[in-house]
RNA sequence: GGUCCGGUAGCUCAACUGGAUAGAGCAUCAGAUUUCUAAUCUGACGGUUCGGGGUUCGAUUCCCUGCCGGAUCACCA
């Protein structure tokens, strides 16, 4: 039972022996540091049902709180806000019941699924740093929903099919000398990327040689013999032919096993993935039922659309005239599919960027037409581009960040600082590497989800890699040395039992402030999954992990001469570095014992 | 041009959906402490919340208007 709960049921009782009247329309909210207490109760909206001012109503509810609930220790009142002081029991029984359940921050099962689609990438070339912000926010809502008590399904849509594989194979066929990713030492997802390089690079250089030659633009586009050639080998792959299908399946099985070296050092996994090559046709098949129906309709050059002018956007093709399907098609079908493989799900979450927010309003706006009652549970999870100090970054440009690289960066950052620390001369070396890697990959992924996923980022690789602040490795460095406290309390045999936290009767400052952080876990893990934001637990993280720095700095825990005193705090602390792993595991970050 | 986001301390971000004197981290300056892991803690400094109107007890938040930045409006994905 949370504290907010508790005082939630005591209002309503004083509001109606009050008033003669009770409501749920009032606001519980967190009391200021400057005043005394922890929670407040904002007092203005009440006066229509006290009919006094809201001094004298906040007063009357504060005297009766103290007087009837057995919870309030004392109140004051500023203007109409009344904020209240609990009594130290109620904080020990909550920290009690914390304490004795084991999956504290895990809420019951309700028996809902969902699908959580993310990372999603095209198969020409590596990740880069928008698909880490991508990957790393898919799979910490999935996993904030899995605590929220949903079954999830993570998924992905493989984009390996269309003009830019083409593209690679093109380059790699004309240039490639039967490169492979064994006879080049190269990771097969850079090697692809490689020769889509080479392709454009080629294209662009051709392009200007015509137009030397007294073509436009648009002409030499459609002429440069290398584009010429990736045309038709996608026309080649869509008749199926033999020696282009294979070409590209063996790119496209170069590229993923490249992407699983990646998604595994990244920590992110799949239940099931999908093919666009294996679902584009479905969409379209969709699609020409839906014409039957007069939900779309054919122009006289044989494309087939959508109206959706009434709904204030756009007309939106979804056949092209030769009969080949777009984007939009393959998504119709990939979504219906996707209902029929997972029946049960509530919905569907995509983690996608924001430049394709119109994207996404009108295919949800389109299986609505259809008539899938589901489509109104569909969601996009948008989030923004990450810029960096030097200037935008996006794929098309050259400035792209590559996520393999990064990592490695992050990682070799992270063994400097350590080493240069010099906490961990006498560490076996495989231990070591392990520890580089949770904190430079902590250090990222904390990164990239402290910020609202609405919102365009920043991401500074200086900035990133400092191990103070509002940053991963702070907090997994405070989680090492809780976790000290705890070995040297089992190496001194002591033992807890909830007798011993039953017999505490006042706290300290600092540890009412840290218990009432720790309460809160589960509040913040609800308001997470709403609102489908990481950064509500990152914050969260963060300030425990503050809050018990504080309460460390003030009290000497082993100097302690009470017995009891101290086996509560011995018994808190482990429940803050329990309740950190946790909160950091849904970040998909994890956290070291030493460090 | 239409539509949708965003604009908060020098920098990076918060602000529980309308609540108190707008908060953190970094940076800067001053201090504590050398332990239960100092990769810590405590202070100070820092604001016309882009400008201008409106709504009410009360606005960073809602409405109108102007300015700035971004995205999007393909028979691309």
């Amino acid at each position: 039972m949370s504290p907010d709960h508790i005082l939630k049921t005591e209002i309503q009782k004083a509001l109606s022996s009050l008033f003669g009247q009770s409501t749920d329309q009032f606001q519980l909210q967190p009391t200021n540091q400057e005043f005394e207490g922890s929670h407040t109760l904002v007092c203005f909206p009440l006066t229509k049902i006290s009919r006094k001012n809201p001094e004298e109503t906040a007063k009357l509810i504060g005297d009766y709180l103290v007087a009837g609930s057995g919870v309030v220790e004392r109140f004051n009142v500023v203007k109409g806000f009344l904020n209240l002081v609990l009594k130290d029991s109620v904080w020990v029984d909550v920290f009690r019941g914390i304490y004795a359940n084991a999956d504290y921050g895990r809420l019951p099962d309700n028996g809902q699924e969902v699908m959580v689609e993310y990372s999603s990438p095209n198969t020409n070339k590596p990740l880069h740093l928008g698909h880490l912000r991508n990957n790393f926010l898919g799979y910490s809502v999935a996993e904030l929903f899995k605590a929220n008590g949903y079954k999830v399904h993570k998924v992905q849509i493989i984009n390996d099919r269309g003009i830019h594989i083409c593209k690679s194979m093109a380059a790699w066929k004309l240039f490639g000398n039967g490169e492979t990713p064994e006879n080049s030492g190269l990771k097969g997802d850079h090697l692809v990327g490689k020769y889509y390089v080479i392709f454009d690079k080629t294209y662009k250089a051709q392009i200007s040689e015509l137009m030397n030659n007294g073509l436009t633009e648009d002409e030499a586009g459609k002429q440069a013999p290398i584009m010429v050639m990736a045309v038709d080998m996608l026309r080649k792959w869509e008749q199926k032919d033999e020696d282009t299908v294979a070409l590209w399946k063996m790119m496209n099985s170069w590229v993923y096993k490249g992407f699983e070296a990646t998604y595994a050092r990244m920590g992110v996994d799949f239940e099931k993935l999908y093919y666009e090559s294996d679902t584009y046709l479905l969409g379209k098949e969709e699609v020409l039922k839906g014409l039957g129906k007069d939900v779309f309709f054919k122009k006289d050059d044989g494309s087939i659309w959508v109206d959706l002018t009434s709904d204030g956007l756009d007309q939106k093709v979804l056949l092209r005239s030769d009969g080949t399907s777009v984007y939009m098609t393959q998504d119709i079908g990939t979504a219906i599919l996707r209902f029929r493989d997972f029946p049960k799900i509530a919905g569907q979450v995509y983690t996608v960027g924001n430049e394709q927010e119109y994207h996404f309003k009108v295919l949800f706006l389109i299986l609505k037409k259809l008539g899938f009652e589901w489509a109104k549970r569909c969601f996009h999870l948008s989030y923004g581009m990450v810029d960096l100090p030097t200037g935008k970054m996006k794929s098309r440009e050259g400035t792209v960040v590559d996520a393999d690289e990064l990592m490695q960066e992050m990682v070799d950052e992270a063994e400097k600082q350590t080493r240069a620390i010099g906490k961990i001369g006498d560490w076996e070396e495989k231990e070591a590497k392990e520890l580089f890697e949770m904190i430079g990959l902590g250090a990222l992924k904390f990164f990239l989800l402290k910020v609202d996923p609405k919102k365009r980022m920043l991401f500074d690789p200086n900035e990133s890699i400092q191990l103070q602040g509002f940053t991963g490795p702070f907090i997994q460095y405070t989680h090492a040395r809780i976790r000290a406290i705890v070995r040297k309390a089992e190496s001194m045999d002591i033992t807890v039992s909830d007798d011993d936290l039953k017999s505490i009767v006042s706290l300290e400052p600092a540890e009412r402030d840290a218990l009432n952080q720790l309460s809160l876990f589960e509040t913040r893990l609800k308001e997470a999954a709403k609102e489908y934001s990481p950064a509500v637990i990152a914050n969260y993280a963060f300030d425990l992990a503050k809050e018990y720095n504080k309460f460390y700095q003030n009290i000497p825990i082993f100097s302690e001469a009470d017995p009891s005193k101290l086996k509560f705090r011995i018994a808190f602390s482990r429940a803050v570095a329990d309740t950190i792993r946790k909160a950091m595991g849904l970040l998909g970050i994890t956290v070291p014992d030493r460090m």
